[in-house]
DNA sequence: TTGTTTTTGACTTTGTTTGACTTTGACTTT
DNA sequence: AAAGTCAAAGTCAAACAAAGTCAAAAACAA
């Protein structure tokens, strides 16, 4: 399968370029011959935050895709705690997460009060109630892939 | 590509003048092998108030482009960004705005991924377009409030 | 079958480069 | 002083170069 191919193209470029790299969507979709969307494809569905992927991109000429790859082995409790967010998260839970991870050291007291501030329920007051949840689960992620970076 | 090349090369000139510098555009466009007007775009593009330059030029016989880095007080800075952020903001000016913190040095780098996270489109995906931008103005808000604490 | 993933391509948005034309200011000439 | 000249910088839009989006069609899996 195509997709497959290209992800596994990518991989390799990773390793070989120790975890991060810049590509061009239009000059590799010529190179493979295949359709540009379809490297857009790959990276959306195959290069996810969740799966310890971080996405950068431009657009415009010299545009180009960038592709970091977060390799967790020291990280590996918060990853439990990505993992146990799941889909939805309330602020009370949210909160007693980052406790643990402060009481724990795995946070400073500065990121602490930042991440508190993006989850809680006064930043996401125009949202209803369970779209917050599911919102905050999102948000709280996307901050703890931060921390690993 | 030739706009970051020449945003680099003021970047230096602006190292090595100590933060100030005033530049003939038609000199460097030529120097640089560049039209004129590309100066401007590089100017209007990159040196922009939002990101902490201060612009002012002069036309005609001698005429010059003066560039200011600004740097202001922490506190002073943050609100003045509280302010600018307003109801929405999309994630490319979200950026630009965090990337001056950085620059000025006004938060470090964890913090900037930390906050870069939580008002991503990628940690917002759940959310209309329009809603994003609304529900990052005050994710944003709310982090930089936390700064200040 | 039915629902999901993949493939494709048309269309949109963003960013860059270039050049023609305009405006402004300093200096020179009348 | 007024007018003219010339050397800047400013403006704007067209052409070009990417990447993003979206939905239809195709392929696949359950």
């Amino acid at each position: 399968m195509l997709a497959d191919t290209i992800a596994q193209i990518i991989e390799e470029m990773l390793d070989n370029a120790g975890g991060a790299l810049e590509l061009q969507r239009n000059e590799m979709a010529t190179r493979l011959g295949c359709v540009p969307s379809q490297i857009s494809y790959v990276i959306t569905s195959r290069f996810t935050p969740e799966k310890g992927y971080i996405i950068e991109s431009r657009r415009g000429g010299g545009g180009c895709i960038k592709i970091v790859r977060k390799q967790m082995q020291s990280d590996e409790y918060l990853m439990h705690f990505f993992y146990a967010i799941g889909g939805a998260i309330s602020e009370r839970e949210a909160f007693a997460y980052l406790n643990n991870l402060l009481g724990n050291e795995l946070i400073s007291k500065r990121s602490y009060d930042i991440i508190a501030a993006a989850v809680s329920n006064s930043a996401l007051s125009d949202l209803s109630i369970e779209a917050r949840d599911i919102v905050r689960a999102k948000i709280f992620k996307h901050t703890i892939l931060a921390l690993m970076k």
